[in-house]
DNA sequence: TTTAAATATTCAAATGTTTCTATAAATAAA
DNA sequence: TTTATTTATAGAAACATTTGAATATTTAAA
């Protein structure tokens, strides 16, 4: 992962919505529907699709679409890799 | 760590020069002079002053003084908090 | 095929960030 | 105590981000 991601993926996470939605998945168990997410956020739709799409751009999360539902899965694969990144600051 | 603390360190971590000096950390071994992060980037020296700013403020670096010198150790444990907080994201 | 529902896009306003120049503050050296 | 060195701050310009209103797009349902 080089630095460009990583400085994506780090803005991607400073914003307290987007860390809301990330969370979100712990208590769900597999996956979001964009749905539960505007439900979710005290935020007008399109400022939570603005979110999402943050979100998706950094690849931290897996849009699928299912007919005119669109759900998010957490790629955990990329938030592994950032987390290996962050590790190799420390000596 | 709360929401408000992963989001402030995401947001130091989010730009190219900030994730250059503390990677600059691992070639060097303990700590970072100031004026060895000026030499670092290619930056004016207030520009440098404002992103260690947001390392500090952020609790990643702490700062110690000598004489007129400053000094950078890396905070490996607000580091490590944070890194155990993006792991906890993962189910 | 018309209508309704879910999501995305456009645009603009408000706000925040980055960078510089100029200058201040702190401290060591002469 | 004067001067030089190191770091910080103030202020402004340029740029990026966040948000919402309005609207478009996509697709399912009637």
């Amino acid at each position: 992962m080089d630095n460009k991601k990583i400085e994506k993926i780090s803005r991607a996470l400073s914003d307290a919505n987007r860390i809301a939605i990330l969370q979100q998945f712990k208590k769900k168990k597999d996956c979001l529907y964009c749905a539960e997410v505007n439900d979710l956020l005290d935020l007008t739709q399109p400022s939570v699709s603005h979110h999402l799409k943050q979100l998706v751009d950094a690849d931290l999360l897996l849009p699928e679409k299912e007919g005119r539902n669109l759900k998010y899965v957490l790629n955990q694969e990329v938030l592994n890799d950032y987390i290996a990144c962050l590790n190799e600051l420390k000596d």
